[in-house]
DNA sequence: GTCTATAACCGGATAGAC
DNA sequence: GTCTATCCGGTTATAGAC
């Protein structure tokens, strides 16, 4: 089909609102408008508020485990996997900057709901929860026996996603947009890579 | 005086209610409950929601920003600022784990007030908004010329913030709550400083 | 200054015509 | 399926007694 069917509509504008809004936030009037629909059209199509949040969120999360769990999961050596890790996640956050922020916020806004659908589609993949760690684990085995595969993971994680999620304090803070910059995020990739590898001791001069 | 006087009762209650939902979530009549008092009292005390907000945010963000701009321009040499550095950034953040969350969440919701905000309270500070990127160069100018002082600042930040952050995520991703462990911040402290300092080659096998 | 009661408004949801 | 008009609960804000 050419056209986008309207169930199609009114989930893409549902994901920008709840992303940029939360779920309390969130206009169904707002959503309905960016559909070009009216309120009682998507009442008519998503009964309430409630399952268009829950069917946009189940889309979302499970999109983003499946894409970890494919990288983490990845072959080569240990430099490949660890590149291969840092550069899909990196460009996975870029996509949609608003969703880590979101998720974030969401979590911990006291509804059973995310933890639960969380934890529903990490079953849905059929592995265990620790899965992500056992294969850290497995990793650090080859060369890096001391290094606790807990801290190691939040490491990289945190380099990965911090600062696309922090990037309006960064505008104040430093005073410029880095992110301006287009090949901001290649550097980056870059920079994690060799941070995570060498440490500021990589930099040390002679 | 040794019983809170009312306003500051409020203004307690509301910084409760605003970091925990945002400005959209947050409930009059909760921070009333919270703060002991009607509805009523509390329009009295602060005109309307808008304007109670813009107070408790203007307190925060001035302790915030006083404290960062303290620690990152204390004395030592490279190693001792830096673990000063890490020390307090990590403890600030860990003293209330809700206020990073809801900066991050609220600079994004469209209000031109809490970046504006950002601004004056550095100008406040009378120092310009690259102040802190200054103070990283001349340290990273002892022996890490190469290092670039924004990826540089932006590595500690992110070791420091995230996790703190993401608690509730990586509860789920990796099938325990690591921060039950009551010295998790110490070691937390430890490896951030390792980690920066020399980097996972550190740990590699002779 | 503090309360009770209520106004004014907004947003989610529904009724019912077409 | 799609619309207009409306209901109803909840939230901010105010009026007015004490």
């Amino acid at each position: 089909m050419a056209i986008k069917g309207i169930k199609e509509r009114i989930l893409d504008a549902a994901v920008k609102e709840f992303l940029a809004r939360g779920f309390g936030g969130a206009r169904m009037q707002s959503i309905a408008d960016k559909a070009e629909i009216n309120k009682a059209l998507l009442h008519y199509h998503y009964n309430n508020k409630q399952k268009l949040y829950e069917e946009v969120l189940q889309d979302q999360i499970a999109r983003l485990i499946a894409s970890l769990f494919d990288l983490i999961d990845s072959e080569g050596d240990f430099d490949e996997w660890l590149m291969a890790l840092i550069r899909k996640y990196l460009r996975e956050i870029l996509k949609s900057p608003g969703f880590s922020r979101f998720i974030l916020w969401e979590l911990n806004s006291g509804q059973k709901f995310m933890p639960a659908l969380f934890k529903q589609v990490l079953q849905q993949k059929g592995k265990e929860g620790n899965f992500v760690l056992q294969i850290v684990e497995r990793r650090l085995a080859a060369g890096y026996k001391a290094c606790d595969p807990v801290q190691f993971l939040l490491n990289v994680l945190s380099l990965c996603i911090y600062p696309v999620l922090a990037q309006p304090i960064l505008v104040q803070v430093l005073g410029a947009d880095v992110f301006q910059n287009p090949d901001f995020a290649l550097r980056r990739e870059e920079e994690i890579f060799n941070f995570v590898k060498y440490g500021i001791s990589g930099y040390k001069e002679a």
